[in-house]
This record gives C-alpha cells, sequence and structure tokens, in this order.
DNA sequence: ATGAAAGCGCTAACAG
DNA sequence: CTGTTAGCGCTTTCAT
C-alpha cells in the first residue's frame, strides 16, 4: 500500500461494504458488534487511522470549525488576560461539542489589508468575531457574503445580528456612583482607544467627535450617566499595562491633580496605580484608582484593585452557545450579561 | 436558486465549463480574460462567494490547517506572555503563507482524557506541539498514527524528530554564573513543574527522582553546571506569578534565606520579587532575583528584572518554517536557538 | 484557450 | 443488519 489507506481498502480487507465500513466508524447506524470488530482489527492492521476528516467534511457540508477572529493582532490581544478568559470561554464549550477553534488574526497595522485571506476562504461552519470595532464591518461583511453565520462579542448591535455584550455602561456608572459617593469631586477617566489610528494622549472636543468604538464610547457614557463631569479624559492607544502608566503619569504628576481616576480597563488602571506609586502618591490615601474587568492581578499585591467584574469566560461561552444555535439554524439572538461592582483597597474617600 | 450556488452554476450562467470557471479563480491555468470577467461577473450576480473550501480542500488533500496543541489549557498557557509570543511568532509566518492555526489544547487535569479529540480526527496538514513534555508522546503517538508530521517546541529530542529548542540550560548556568561571581553561596532556585500532577513545595530527594519534565530538567541542570550548589529548589505548579509569589514566600520568610533566587521563568521571577517587597526586603540589596524568558514587565516597575532573554516569537517563526518544510517532503531538522543574559536592576552582590 | 471526464474519500438514502 | 448507488463541489489531467 503506497498510499495511506481509505476506507474502501479496510472494507476490502475485512470483507465488507464500504458503507459497514463507514457505520463501524462512525456508529451512526445499526451494525453487528462482531463485523464492527472484524472491520477495526483488519483497520487496525491497515494502519488505518480513521475517516478522512477532509472527505467526511465535504460530505457531510459541515468543516467542524468555529473561526473566530481575535480583533487586533494576536500579540496585542492575548496580552490581555481579558481577551484570553474570553477565548478560554469558547473553546471550552465548544472542544467538547466537537467544534476546533480556528485563530484568525484582525488587522494589525492601519495599513495592512484589512481582511484576513482566512476570512475569505477558510472552511468554517460559524465565526465569532471578538471586540467587534468599526473596522471590523469589512470582515463581517465578508462573512455575511460567505454566508457565514457570525456572533459578534461586543459589537454594535444591529437587527438580525447575534451581539453577546455586558452592561458595562450601567457598571462604570456604578463605581463612578461610588466614587461620588465618598465625596470624590476631581474625578478623571482613563479610556481605551477610540478607534484604530493609535493616538494616545488628552483629550478635547474636537478628538471626542473621532470617537468610532463602541465600547470606549459605551464605558465613558457610564461616568456621565453617574452625574460625574470628568476632569480629564486620557485616551490610551491600547488595554495594557504600559498604556495605562503612561496615562498615569500625565494625570497624576501635576498639582491639580485628580482625587480618582476610573479607568476603563483592569490592565490600565494597573498602570495608573504603578505610575501613583513611581509618583509617591499613597493609593487610596492621595489617589482613588478603579478599574473595569475583575482580573485577578497579583503582581498589584498588596493593593486589591477596585473594580466591575464582568463575566469574561461566561462571556467566550455564551458566544460559543450562541455560534451553535446559529449553526443549527436558529434566528440570531442578542445577550446582555450582567457586571458586578467589586470594591478593592485601591479606593477610599479623597485627600481632605 | 434554493441551495448556494456552486461552480458549476457560475459556469452554466456564463456559457463556459467548470473547467474553466475554475481557472476563472484559481488563476492556475491559461484563461482569456474577457472569460474570465465574464465568469467572475457572473458569480457576482448569483452571490457566489468563491469555490467551496471543503471541495477544494478534499481534491487537493491539504487542508491548509497547521494544528497547534498548546501544552496546558488555554487559560493558563495564554496567561503566560511567553506563550502568547511564541504562538504569535506562528501564527506571523503561517498566516502569509495561507495556513490557518487551528488550536488543540492541551489537557487540563490528569483526570481528563490526555488526547483531545480534535488530535485524532480534525483535518491539518501538519502539527506544532508547544511545551512538548513527557505527556504529550500520547499526544505525538495519535498523531504520527494519522500521519501528522509534527514539530516540537522545547520537545524531548529524539531521531527523526522536529524539534526547535532554545540554549536554555546554558543561559541559566550563565546567569547563576553571574551571581557566584559576585559573591553569592546562598542561591536558591524556583522551577517550573515537574510533572503534570499539580506539586508545588521544596524539592527532597526523592522527589528529585519524578522529575519528568524536560524544560525543568534542563534548566535546573544550568544551575549545578555553573558549580552552583542550591541551597533550595522550589517547585512550583505553574509559571504564572502567583507561583512565584508563593515559592518567594516560602524561600524568603527565615532567617536562613538565600541571598539570591535563580527562576525558571520571568513570571516566576517576577512573583518572587513581590514576595520580597511584601516581607520588607530589597532587591537586589537583601536578595538577588534573576528570571527567565526576557519579558517586559512593566508592573515591575521600578525595577527591571534580570534575565536569560529567549528569541519567542523568533522559536514561534522557526517552528512555524520547521512545520512547512514538513509539509513539502523535507526530512525532520532540529535546531537550538541561542539565549542571551540581559541584566537589570534586580541581581547585586549579597549583602554583607 | 477551452471542454470532457475522472475522481479525492467518504456518508446517507434506500433496497434487500 | 448489510450492500448498492449516488453524489458532496471541486481540481486536474488530457484532449481538442
Amino acid at each position: 500500500m503506497a498510499q495511506r489507506p481509505t476506507l474502501a481498502d479496510v472494507a476490502a480487507a475485512a470483507g465488507v461494504s464500504v458503507s459497514t465500513a463507514s457505520l463501524a466508524f462512525s456508529g451512526a447506524g445499526p451494525i453487528a458488534p462482531t463485523t464492527r470488530e472484524r472491520v477495526l482489527e483488519h483497520a487496525g492492521a491497515l494502519g488505518y487511522s480513521g475517516p478522512n476528516p477532509l472527505a467526511r467534511q465535504l460530505r457531510r457540508g459541515r468543516s467542524g470549525i468555529v473561526g473566530v477572529v481575535v480583533g487586533d493582532a494576536l500579540r496585542r490581544s492575548f496580552r490581555d488576560p481579558a481577551s484570553v478568559q474570553v477565548l478560554d470561554g469558547i473553546t471550552s464549550t465548544l472542544g467538547p461539542l466537537g467544534f476546533g477553534v480556528l485563530l484568525i488574526p484582525g488587522r494589525d497595522h492601519p495599513d495592512e489589508p484589512p481582511v484576513d485571506p482566512l476570512v475569505e476562504s477558510a472552511a468554517m461552519d460559524v465565526a465569532i468575531m471578538l471586540w467587534g470595532g468599526a473596522l471590523d464591518e469589512r470582515v463581517l461583511a465578508a462573512l455575511q457574503r460567505r454566508g457565514v453565520p457570525t456572533v459578534l462579542v461586543e459589537g454594535r448591535h444591529s437587527p438580525g445580528r447575534s451581539v453577546v455584550g455586558i452592561a458595562d455602561r450601567h457598571g462604570i456608572a456604578e463605581v463612578t456612583a461610588m466614587l461620588l459617593g465618598l465625596g470624590h469631586t476631581r474625578i478623571a477617566t482613563v479610556t481605551l482607544p477610540f478607534s484604530g489610528d493609535g493616538v494616545t494622549g488628552l483629550v478635547g472636543a474636537e478628538r471626542l467627535a473621532a470617537l468610532h468604538r463602541d465600547v470606549t464610547r459605551r464605558r465613558l457614557a457610564g461616568v456621565y450617566d453617574a452625574g460625574a463631569d470628568p476632569v480629564a479624559i486620557f485616551e490610551t492607544a491600547g488595554s495594557l499595562v504600559e498604556n495605562g502608566a503612561e496615562a498615569g503619569r500625565a494625570l497624576l504628576d501635576r498639582p491639580d491633580r485628580p482625587t480618582a481616576v476610573v479607568c476603563q480597563s483592569d490592565l490600565l488602571a494597573g498602570g495608573v496605580v504603578i505610575a501613583a506609586r513611581e509618583l509617591g502618591l499613597r493609593v487610596p490615601e492621595d489617589v482613588s484608582v478603579a478599574g473595569f474587568d475583575g482580573l485577578d492581578l497579583p503582581w498589584l499585591s498588596p493593593d486589591v484593585l477596585t473594580s466591575v467584574r464582568q463575566p469574561l469566560a461566561e462571556k467566550g461561552r455564551a458566544a460559543a452557545r450562541e455560534a451553535v444555535r446559529l449553526l443549527e439554524g436558529e434566528e440570531p439572538e442578542s445577550l446582555e450579561l450582567p457586571v458586578e461592582l467589586v470594591v478593592g483597597t485601591t479606593t477610599g474617600p479623597p485627600p481632605a
């Protein structure tokens, strides 16, 4: 046998028909135990390791693959534990159901082709897009053209779309309200990117008009919902510790510094705490810092970040379940998961 | 058209044969530009979004998919920036070559089935295994049975295998030698897991016999290579900050504490530094700490970890290139990448 | 430059 | 319970 053996070879060796041999492997039909055993035996002898997945997929019209589009370059997304937990929720739900996860990178630089070739031509039954931002509309369009049903995680709502989101606006409002209740009046906020252009710094009125990412917009709105009028808005280029540290240095290294900083992610908040420590400020005596996500940040020890916890893994699981629903032909459904304020050691009353 | 249109539909509409229509999409043969255009036009009109990947894959006998087996549960692996950077190197090399990356989880708990079903039956042309430990031999065996060529990253060498490794033993020896040169005599070491059993704690002679993971063994050997005789060996359950902090507390909270701690990863070392700070010890005045990986750890600021930098992304790229080589029928080749000692602020002479 | 024909390896009706 | 038949949708010789 020069080539790899096929089911036909096994069937011939075992003296049964191909369809019977097929049943021996799939178990999807009645077959005599002895026949089954004999087929399996001959398969083993021939070194046949099971039906060719490619042929099976074509025949069934299903690849068993779920494409997961990560909104940014892998190296960026995966440095954020939040993305990783969502991905983990997705795989842990899909795995037992027999689906594999195909990683599809989002775009890296603004000048790269915005749609990865995998989006256009990889085999997948359904797709999940993380961080569905404005730029991802083209990816979404490509998937729709191909007839690949898609679930958006934290994306923009729209009729007929499946979107899995969280009550982030409400959560930010809640933590902001708590700070107001403690007596803070000088509250600043550190935001996620406004768009994919890498801009960083204090935000003025004109920049506010360029707020294209929904997540950022919703969480910023939460601050105002609580009745706060932020003394400063600092836009970062990404949700990493170093971005937060940069923001913290800019906001806190001045006499009229805010007494509280509300951050749109925990990594950003962690960066602000580090900047505060570097500047010799005590947290929370001199400045209160709050985050968003509810990550476990052991390196912030002994501090424990005040944060708005979101069910990250559950978000991934919900997206995976919705993907499976779509696959089964059900109508798209959207979902908003709750968040929860978790008070740590990084917030307290403002300095006297 | 109730069903999705096929190439045959497009061909019929354009009034050409299927084979000609195929050429219009693949470009793999001579075709008149006008014909090509006409086919594409009709395809657009019919809503045909390109050849069905499943059919194409079966016909070509290639899936265009590279399976990447991550050695541990996703949530663990991806919390370690080192794994993520390797993965990033893999995808960034494979993407432009037209390959997709299928994520295959390693086993999570010792009592779970050790081989993910995807290993047995997912379509893939070649596989890459990260952290090829002892337990992964079964995965490797399954892949071999299927005839899927496999590249091991940091795995155990063996004739006919492709292994991409680094000079980690040498690197650990180098950093240990530096500490000896500074005058340290009481050196402890914090290791990665010995096996997948979740054991943690100081290592005695009997436990040393149960050292099943090659990475751990190699890096531990490096300490001895330098001529050090460690006063304590602490085995962790994983390469996370909290594991390092646990080790640090155990090693440093005692009068006869070591004056230097060599760690097998940067995250572990970061945890040790945090533990030292918590205990009121100054780094490096009271205790020197060194890591391995060369990660950028902004949250350790203002400290910069002394570490052995390994080319993480390049390791991923090399693995990807080797995977492609195997795919093209070349003979397996192994590779060892160099490492580099990078001295930061966390090491210095021992206390007087 | 185009078309006809032959499968890739398997599964799912259906008939026996 | 087993065998026969008919494709899944495409690419690729090989003719023309």
